[in-house]
RNA sequence: GGAGAAAUGGCAGAGUGGUCGAAUGCACUAGUCUUGAAAACUAGCGAGGGUCACACCUCCGGGGGUUCGAAUCCCUCUUUCUCCGCCA
């Protein structure tokens, strides 16, 4: 959420920013919350007047009783009656106020960046880099989820009788190049300065609403009512609540960390082939990577993720492309967002493997992550993450951009981790 | 799951109805001393709102209540610890 100082003081670029998005009816939505915003402050002052004169009365109340004034000390205290009933009335209304500020601020979407294209839909998305070859196939290729069955290696109908669609079974090298891809991920993100952990994979109501899934957006969770936990759509939720709460000092910087994690999506999907296979599941695993940073340093980080992604696909071989996130297709929360996508030639198609995101402070408001400055004073850190990366696409990448006559060849890189370099 | 105890500033830890936003120690920051460092000494040092800046207000796990007045009393939730039970 946009905090409310930036908006006053920047209410023109807020505008602006929010027209990149195709955001309607921005000034007027602006408008109310700045006016809600002078009311609390109004009500605020004269609440924290009324509440100033019951306390230097209260005080005078208990000198009163102490040198045995009684009666003195009961008139006092006929006063700050008076004084209670308007403070209720008074914080009654300021909380009203303040709700109604909030549920406008809900509203806001974070500010783009100024490299973010205008554009309605992902067809506006800017192309800013690829690289690989883009393999020439053999006659018999075909999309993974027929290599899938062909090998015996991922098994959606037993996943389907199991718990349903979208949740698939892998068996055999199938798992285990699925774990060979997890450690290989974890490795290259440790080796380059991620710390590791382990969160749950259950969040509560205040870590769903300090990275921005709650409220509203409840319905893209899976819900665990008795307990009212819910699972995670991603790692970015949990290892992001780390810091939800913190005050950090300026040499705690910058925070990496690296999480693999199942997650769980309930996205009511379509059907067709855009969604057949891995292309979209309800569980699937990823290594994701989040970082903390100093506001100076955060576009700095960002292009170190993105470099750090490269390097990764370029090991792995596979064809990819980069995208720049256009206003009408940036998540609620991102300022900047570059998406990763791997070119599966069997499906002749682009899948989105990664997305790196700039939060800026948006989320770090709603956490109440801060940092001391060089000033002494309390500033918001900027928070950010990508994939590193999404298991299901680049398996679906890998099966069909390496698929032969013969098997299906494993990346050299990845036969450490498999002990084998051939699925047949 | 049952019984009991507890939750206070970055940490440890006093405080059980009236100058308590809170003693003390450690940590931290600045200074003195020193060739430098350490030690010692001096000073500062929680967070949020509000203000040009003060003033002022709020916060002692969360929420609610009693009272003129709550860190302190009551209710409730959460979490932690001890003992018992169950268990990978």
């Amino acid at each position: 959420m946009l905090s409310l100082p930036y908006i006053r003081d920047n209410k023109e670029l807020v505008i602006k920013g929010l027209a990149v998005r195709n955001f309607k009816n921005a000034d007027t939505l602006i408008e109310s919350v700045l006016e809600s915003d002078r009311k609390r402050r109004a009500i605020q002052a004269e609440l924290d007047n009324i509440l100033s004169d019951s306390n230097k009365i209260s005080k005078e109340i208990g000198k009163l009783f102490k040198s045995g004034e009684v009666q003195k000390a009961n008139i006092a205290k006929e006063k700050t009656g008076l004084l209670k009933e308007k403070s209720k009335n008074l914080s009654d209304n300021l909380g009203e106020v303040e709700q109604e500020l909030n549920e406008l601020l809900y509203q806001i979407p974070n500010i783009p960046h100024a490299l973010v294209p205008a554009g309605s839909n992902e067809e506006d998305n800017e192309i800013v880099f690829s690289e690989g070859d883009i393999p020439t196939l053999h006659e018999k290729a075909t999309p993974h989820w027929d290599l899938c069955k062909k090998y015996d290696i991922i098994d959606f109908e037993l996943g389907n009788k199991i718990t349903g669609a979208g949740f698939p079974v892998y068996k055999g090298k199938g798992a285990k190049l699925q774990r060979a891809l997890v450690a290989y991920f974890l490795d290259k993100n440790s080796a380059a300065g991620y710390t590791e952990v382990q969160p749950p994979l259950l969040i509560n109501e205040a870590s769903g609403f300090g990275t921005g899934q709650l409220p509203d957006k409840e319905g893209q969770m899976y819900h665990v009512g008795v307990d009212n936990l819910y699972l995670i759509p991603t790692a970015e939720v949990p290892v992001t609540n780390f810091y939800r709460d913190v005050l950090l000092k300026e040499s705690d910087f910058p925070i990496c960390n690296t999480a693999y994690t199942p997650c769980f999506r309930r996205e009511a999907g379509s059907y067709g082939s855009h969604v057949r296979g891995l292309n979209r599941l309800h569980q699937f695993d990823k290594v994701e990577i989040v970082r903390v940073e100093h506001p100076d340093k955060s576009y700095e980080a960002m292009e170190g993720m993105v470099e750090h992604i490269k390097g990764i696909l370029q090991e792995l071989k596979l064809p990819y492309r980069i995208l720049r996130l256009c206003g009408g297709d940036l998540g609620f929360t991102s300022a900047l967002t570059y998406d990763f996508e791997v070119f599966s030639t069997a499906q002749d198609r682009w899948l989105e493997i990664s997305s790196v995101s700039n939060f800026e402070t948006f989320q770090a408001n709603r956490l109440k992550l801060r940092f001391k400055n060089k000033d002494g004073k309390s500033q918001l850190a900027h928070t950010l993450n990508g994939s590193s990366l999404a298991l299901p696409r680049v398996l679906a990448g890998l099966l069909e951009n390496y698929q032969t006559e013969e098997g299906i060849k494993i990346p050299e890189v990845l036969q450490a981790y498999t002990g084998f370099d051939l699925i047949d």
